[in-house]
DNA sequence: GCCGTTTTCGGCCCGACTGTTTTCAGTCG
């Protein structure tokens, strides 16, 4: 069983057994390792197998957790769990996924009314049983009702590039505010995650009413859900729902730390508060209701002993470590970046023509691209076959000319076939500056196949990458089945690199993988895959992916000055 | 269920808002 699924297992243990009123701090216990298992790079299975290799040495995991995960990796069931589901009716589950409704009420739902399903929740909302109950009322009836349908419209989360935009002018209206001193978007948006569940925006102001009322008067926002003194939450029209939170300026490094997350990088700052006799929240660090700090977010993270830790790398993941080693990374910028080496033109399903993609890289800043249509297995893509690659890297080579002060490439991205052979011949592939080889079709053959063309592509001599390694499109459809690790190690031994691809709906590898890539030694390369001039705008994406994972300039190849790459790649390519 | 230069037992992050309550539990982030 793989840790994504492993993860799953134990997020639902611990849904189940926090309906049964279990230990709190048990129920953490899960989903602690819930989210270990689905952050690891490493397929547990294979950790499991190892007798040198001890799970229980993971922070977080003990004996217990790590015998459990043994189970769940080998054998794919987990008798625990197959008794809690025996105990608690799905339906009492899903009831726990209405807002406002928890374990505690969907147990007492269940336990008091019998209810074990969302259809009999809905008709004894309609009977009025539900109000009558002791905790309930014709309130919560009334919102359990609404939640009902929403959960049929479950709020998916949202790519970060789609949240951009509405959470930028939502920031622009409050800072019009009069009275309103610093506006900021917080949360995972802050942390530049892939995707976002809910935005989160923090205003400073010693008045909360104004900027509130420009919010829920925005013609962004849908609905007002709650509103207090210090924080407001509304739905917005993308089908998000925001936390706007005020607080007075000399809370803002303090608010702006806590909004920004993540839930477990907060978690361990306010123990390291403790530790040192303190008390960290929102709206400060204290010593005995003295304020220590808390006007900057540098100045909370130095009063516990630690450098302010990039945003992007608060996930509890090792930035602790990192950061008490002295070890915290210098991490890549979007300025760094010098090259793009993943693009398409007019010959394929571009756009632009390649006089105009180098046109508008140069004028991004960008010293050298390359220039990769699609091959003839994507004629959907009008995908090029060895003649009109030919003359199409003939035409690269005329524009050359045409536009200097940077270096055209001349690229193919190469599909892998079904039956593991590459697209184009050896002798075509070998004319190229640069081969990016990627899956397109077949992404649901079975892992092992998948495995069988991953492996012949980073071995074929003529392949300097792997672009899109999974093929994933975030929250539409899942990656082929592959071993990543396994492909990581090929990789690195086969001296080959491998891609973050930067558009918003791919960031594919993604930061766990890249910065397993990294510890491999394997270069990664940040490309945009641009089918147009405007494509070129997404690189931020990517970078800010690189960054989650810990990378710096120097663990990106394309941050290197064109002959630099150039050297990179000739070292790394075996005699063709 | 995890963890230990305060501890192998007794802790485990902290506060806002709502609704149902007359002082607080549940939910959420």
């Amino acid at each position: 069983m793989h840790n994504a699924e492993i993860a799953q297992h134990f997020d639902e243990l611990a849904d189940l057994l926090e309906i049964q009123g279990a230990n709190p701090f048990r129920v953490r216990a899960y989903r602690n390792a819930a989210r270990i298992v689905g952050d690891l790079a490493e397929q547990v299975a294979t950790v499991v197998g190892d007798p040198a290799r001890k799970l229980d040495e993971i922070p977080g995991i003990g004996a217990d957790l790590a015998a459990k995960i043994a189970t769940l990796a080998q054998t794919g069931v987990l008798p625990q769990l197959e008794e809690l589901r025996q105990q608690v009716p799905l339906g009492v589950l899903q009831m726990t996924r209405i807002p406002g409704l928890g374990p505690k009420k969907a147990a007492a739902l269940h336990k008091e009314l019998g209810l074990t399903t969302l259809e009999q929740l809905r008709a004894a909302c309609e009977a009025g049983q539900v109000a009558a109950l002791k905790g309930f009322g014709k309130k919560t009836q009334q919102a359990i009702l609404e939640g009902l349908e929403q959960v049929a419209t479950a709020g998916q989360r949202l790519l970060l590039a789609e949240v951009e935009p509405v959470a930028l002018e939502l920031v622009a209206a409050l800072r019009e505010v009069p009275g309103v001193g610093q506006v900021e978007p917080a949360g995972s948006f802050r942390r530049r995650r892939e995707s976002v569940g809910d935005l989160d925006i923090l205003v400073t102001a010693d008045n909360s009413a104004d900027a509130m009322q420009t919010l829920a008067d925005h013609p962004r926002v849908t609905q007002v859900l709650s509103r207090g003194e210090t924080k407001m939450r509304v739905r917005l029209k993308i089908g998000l729902e925001m936390d706007l939170r005020v607080v007075p300026k000399e809370s803002y490094g303090a608010a702006l730390q806590y909004f920004t997350g993540s839930k477990d990088h907060n978690i361990v700052m306010r123990r390291r508060a403790i530790e040192r006799g303190l008390k960290l929240n929102e709206y400060g660090l204290f010593r005995d209701d003295q304020p220590v700090a808390g006007e900057t977010e540098a100045g909370v993270y130095a009063a516990l002993d630690l450098p302010c830790i990039p945003p992007e790398l608060r996930e509890g993941r090792h930035e602790f470590e990192w950061a008490e080693a002295g070890r915290l990374p210098r991490l890549i910028e979007p300025g760094d970046v010098q090259g793009d080496l993943h693009m398409h033109t007019t010959a394929s399903d571009g756009a632009a023509s390649i006089r105009e993609m180098a046109e508008a890289a140069l004028a991004r800043g960008l010293k050298y691209i390359a220039i990769t249509d699609h091959s003839q297995r994507v004629s959907m893509a009008n995908g090029l076959d060895a003649t009109r690659l030919r003359a199409h890297w003939r035409e690269i080579e005329r524009v050359r000319a045409e536009v200097p002060g940077i270096e055209i490439w001349k690229g193919i991205e190469c599909d892998i076939l079904e039956d593991a052979t590459l697209d184009l011949a050896d002798d075509v592939l070998a004319e190229a500056d640069w081969v990016v080889a990627v899956l397109h079709y077949g992404l649901k053959q079975p892992r092992e196949q998948i495995m069988q063309r991953l492996r012949n592509a980073i071995r074929s001599p003529h392949v300097d990458a792997i672009g899109h390694l999974t093929g994933r499109m975030i929250g539409r459809r899942p990656g082929a089945d592959m071993d990543v690790e396994a492909v990581l190690q090929e990789l690195a031994r086969e001296g080959k690199m491998l891609e973050i691809n930067a558009h918003p709906s791919r960031l594919d590898v993604d930061d766990i993988t890249a910065a397993r890539a990294k510890e491999l030694g394997i270069p990664l390369v940040i490309n945009t895959d641009s089918h147009a001039v405007t494509g070129f705008d997404v690189l931020q994406y990517g970078v800010h992916q690189a960054r989650r994972a810990g990378l710096e300039a120097a663990d990106v190849a394309n941050t290197l000055a064109p002959d630099a790459f150039r050297q990179l790649l000739q070292r790394r390519r075996p005699p063709r």
